[in-house]
DNA sequence: GATTGACTCGTACGGCGTACGATTCAATCG
DNA sequence: CGATTGAATCGTACGCCGTACGAGTCAATC
């Protein structure tokens, strides 16, 4: 699959004299496999976030050294993306045809997306930092299919494509980020009752913080499709 | 500021004998300070990215010991949460209560907060790790103070915010994390060319990588606020 | 039986955040 | 004036981290 062509393969050993390295165990039962580190990787950062993976941690968990690891995989970059893009996947019906809800379909296929990340909140903190993957332009190209068949101009089919995409990250981190910790909530929390003395006004902001997520979620997602849609 | 308050004071040094510790130097003429601190914070963030700092090179560049940083500080974190404050302040002129023009105000400001962000990427992809600063906080509570002079009604003047603000955040963490590398770019275009060899409409999408992101924004943004107000 | 190539992993290196306690120095007080 | 204090600085050390390097293992092939 992905395995590693070694570079410079030369560098013959010095004859100094025995070998240093200890005794090998017996070859493992269960084999090393990229899908068996990039399911186990998921299952950590789940648990522990991303500061709680470290690749020591992640070989002890699938039972190997941690250079194993290497034999698989390029450096731990890479195992934040194959993460990040297996948890992406859709795994969506496909478009039905004859539909004629598109609104619907396009509703559905961006709450999917939604409820992906947040069931691994460490994905929302982990997209800004990696480059597109597979499975987040495949999600795009079938949100921009079920745009276009729904009669949305080429000209303004990309600004639609971004728009919605944008719409739905910055809901998803935001919420994720809000989940995170009840630290951070109590700190927000605090911050919001030290502004509130310089302003009054603050009382509507404070809202902000025990907001009914996902049907604010769904009604700006309403905004933004009557902002694409012309008014039906 | 910020002063440390130190815990146990206690632990009378053992009389062992001579000091193990070299001679210290006389104290630098220009005393550190959190304001200093945060500002080169910030300029090396600018410059090497979020990888790029570390309190031992931070140290070296206000002409410190790695350990004096931590009076000022309690760990990297508190740096990371300052240098994104910092970054996020609202210079914007005050609000002109005469002007009836609302959402150019709001635009102006949506606006101004993007470029804020894009002129220091790093704040894009920290963003989503920390909890809402205070001038976060302040920008959301202007904007609502804006929206809610225009007359959109109470009840969904924390959905609009909230719209507005996700909007934007994605915006911007996508634009920045497109910006990052050009190797991301290209690796991104690879992708869209593999995938194109399945699925011929994906020209479509292949748009989204020489994409006007200025004028998307500015568009996308017009979508969304069409969506917020009643239509003009 | 020798060779090869896919795969595993022990060791080591340089760098990280930061705990701990020693040091310096200016201000204060007797 | 000397002694005392407390704010500020920082050298050392510890336990982690990612991963380069090269040696070891084993099944398939010749």
């Amino acid at each position: 699959m992905a395995a590693k062509r070694s570079g410079a393969q030369g560098k013959r050993s010095q004859r100094i004299g025995v070998s240093l390295q200890s005794v090998q165990e017996p070859r493992s039962e269960t084999p090393l496999s990229l899908e068996r580190i990039v399911a186990t990787a998921v299952e950590m950062l789940d648990a522990q976030g991303v500061e709680g993976l470290t690749m020591r941690k992640l070989a002890d968990r699938v039972g190997s050294g941690a250079m194993s690891l290497y034999w698989h995989v390029d450096n731990k970059e890479q195992v934040f993306d194959l993460a990040l893009d297996s948890v992406l996947e859709y795994r969506g019906s496909p478009q039905t045809v004859e539909s004629q809800d598109w609104r619907g379909e396009a509703v559905h296929m961006l709450e999917d997306w939604r409820a992906s990340m947040l069931r691994h909140p460490w994905s929302a903190a982990l997209l800004p930092r990696r480059a597109l993957g597979q499975n987040i332009l495949n999600r795009l190209e079938l949100l921009g299919k079920t745009l276009s068949r729904a009669g949305v101009a080429d000209a303004d089919l990309n600004v639609a494509i971004w728009s919605l995409w944008n719409y739905v990250m910055g809901a998803t981190i935001t919420r994720a980020s809000f989940d995170r910790s009840d630290d951070d909530r109590a700190a927000a929390q605090q911050r919001l009752e030290h502004l509130s003395e310089r302003y009054p006004t603050i009382e509507r902001t404070r809202l902000l913080l025990d907001n009914d997520w996902d049907g604010a979620f769904r009604k700006g997602l309403d905004f933004v499709l009557d902002g694409l849609s012309p008014r039906q």
